[in-house]
DNA sequence: CTAATGATGTCCT
DNA sequence: GGACATCATTAGA
């Protein structure tokens, strides 16, 4: 398991792998890190690899929020590669997206699980202010496996909107992944459809596009 | 173990 | 009115 990065700052996140196709920056995007400093209530500094992931293209796509055109909820997909895509769901949870492609074409990848690298304790008190607390019987590896818990665990919410999650500057950013270690193989990548999205019908339904690392204790759910 | 359900804002048909 | 890019809890097999 991941341990022991916490002696030098992971390289940013090259915006380049956002600004084309979205699946291969949704591949990209798999173990990549997430990085939180300047936390409104948890403080510390948090960090956690990205381990499952879902794309949403604009136009074809049914199942994307842009697939009625621009709304006031879903300006960021239309905007520069990126950028964070903040949305509540189900009247209570947010969920955080990455947007990808050029500026006016609508696209954006959604984080659904995180593996905790950093701030473990940090996480918990986020966690802690919102509806859905970790209870001492959360295991560190569950506390942010789900697109909900993400933004729980990362005290990500509306105001989030927008920010540039390439520049390491802002509160909320992306980092590179880490170093391959010698002789390790590279990571197997899941691939399958994606999550509450049945009013989309086909091909849309289907289409396996949601991406996750084998193996990660940290998937929100399983694979078919 | 799987299935049903409540919470609850926004946008859809 | 219905469904939703969800989560936790409860009921049941």
């Amino acid at each position: 398991m991941p341990q022991a990065t916490a002696g030098r700052p992971p390289p940013p996140f090259d915006r380049a792998l956002l600004a084309g196709p979205t699946l291969e920056a949704a591949r990209a995007l798999l173990g990549a890190r997430l990085v939180r400093v300047g936390h409104p209530t948890a403080g510390d500094r948090i960090v956690g690899r990205i381990v499952e992931v879902e794309a949403y293209l604009g136009g074809d796509d049914r199942a994307s929020h842009a697939r009625m055109g621009p709304t006031p909820r879903n300006r960021p997909m239309f905007g520069p590669p990126g950028r964070a895509y903040v949305y509540l769901v189900y009247g209570m949870h947010r969920c955080i997206n990455i947007v990808t492609e050029q500026e006016g074409r609508a696209a954006a990848v959604l984080i659904r699980a995180v593996e905790p690298l950093e701030g473990i304790p940090a996480m918990r008190r986020s966690r802690a202010a919102t509806r859905t607390p970790a209870t001492p019987r959360t295991p560190d590896h569950r506390l942010a496996a789900g697109p909900g818990l993400v933004a729980a665990a990362f005290g990500i919410g509306l105001d989030c909107n927008g920010l540039d999650l390439c520049d390491t500057a802002s509160p909320l950013h992306l980092a590179a992944p880490g170093p391959i270690a010698h002789g390790q193989p590279a990571d197997t990548v899941l691939a399958g459809p994606r999550v509450g999205i049945g009013q989309a019908g086909e091909p849309a339904v289907s289409a396996p596009w949601r991406l996750a690392i084998a193996g990660s204790p940290a998937l929100s759910r399983p694979f078919a």
